[in-house]
DNA sequence: CCTTATTTATAGCAATGGCTATAATCGCCA
DNA sequence: TGGCGATTATAGCCATTGCTATAAATAAGG
């Protein structure tokens, strides 16, 4: 909030007459995007590998590699990346394990997936579009907006969502 | 919809007591967030490019770069790109144009985005708020998805929302 | 124990999206 | 009519995220 609407700039002319946003506003928005963009992939690597080990007991980086739809190689590179970040621990042919961080981050991130898709099937999205839209959608929904998301599913318990947790 | 929960595998143990979600399903998510990530660039560039063309008459790079707050070299690569797909069309040291591909894309983007800006404060949502999330969200909204976010924002006359277009 | 199928690792390539540093070009004003 | 400031182009670097092809390691059955 520094510049605003309808200044004069350098040419002393009146701008934004179209009404185009404010320009620190804007760049605001786009790098809080690139930022989301830079960490979704790791949060849909951490929550899958969660869920396999709750599933399977163990996350194979082929089982990974099929559910993600990538080739092995594009998983076993990730893994690496995951593991330098101390997210996961690799254990040489025996498959991928969360440390107490990676369980953290998978822990927010299955919460917030799952409130994602419960408001989509809540405002009367079928569950297919929901639950494609809401693996795109999640990683750009900040807390205040995730709180919106829930409260909307509360007050509308029609909830035909998928439900993973308990409702608590 | 091909394997199915519940199914037994090579082990001959019940899969899914877990409720995870089905294998398929959970790769045509994955293959439709990464192709919306493929064109969410392309998406906000063309669509700032309209905004400017309309508001100032043209569209330079710096401007644009200033806007995106990304380096200038890096939007000179981008145009390049854009011209290539046929979107865009540079005349040296003039600003850039849509081409009639170009407008037509524009158009859609800027209608949805301003339709997922306004459904988020409809929902309550803070207009900084819904503004920085909207920037991301919108390229994962889906025709369904959209459909209902443009139903809820008509029903919610309380309209809080940044008005951009005549509510037709 | 040894072989073999499965799994993982590695090498090398390409496209995308960033950056800095610097060169080239243009428009405009003195 | 120069010349200068602003704009654009280009070169070269890096990180990320994907791929194929192939090698190496492991677990397990015979
Ligand atoms: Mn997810
Ligand atoms: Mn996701
Ligand atoms: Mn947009
Ligand atoms: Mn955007």
């Amino acid at each position: 909030m520094r510049v605003g609407v309808g200044m004069v700039d350098k040419a002393g002319l009146i701008e934004n007459q179209g009404a185009l946003v404010d320009a620190d506003a804007q760049v605001e928005s786009f790098r809080q995007t690139r930022n989301n963009r830079r960490t979704e992939l790791v949060e849909d690597y951490v929550e899958l590998i969660a869920d396999l080990i709750d599933h399977d007991g163990e996350a194979r980086q082929v089982e990974i590699a099929q559910r993600l739809g990538v080739a092995q190689p594009t998983v076993a590179k990730m893994l690496k990346r995951l593991a330098a970040d101390g997210l996961i621990q690799q254990r040489r042919y025996r498959g991928v394990f969360l440390t107490a961080e990676g369980k953290e981050l998978a822990r927010h991130c299955r919460e917030r997936h799952h409130v994602v898709e419960s408001f989509l099937c809540a405002l009367g999205i079928s569950a297919e579009t929901a639950r494609n839209d809401a693996e795109g959608i999640e990683h750009h929904v900040s807390a205040e907006t995730l709180e919106a998301f829930r409260a909307f599913v509360g007050k509308n318990a029609t909830d035909a969502g998928a439900g993973r947790e308990p409702p608590r």
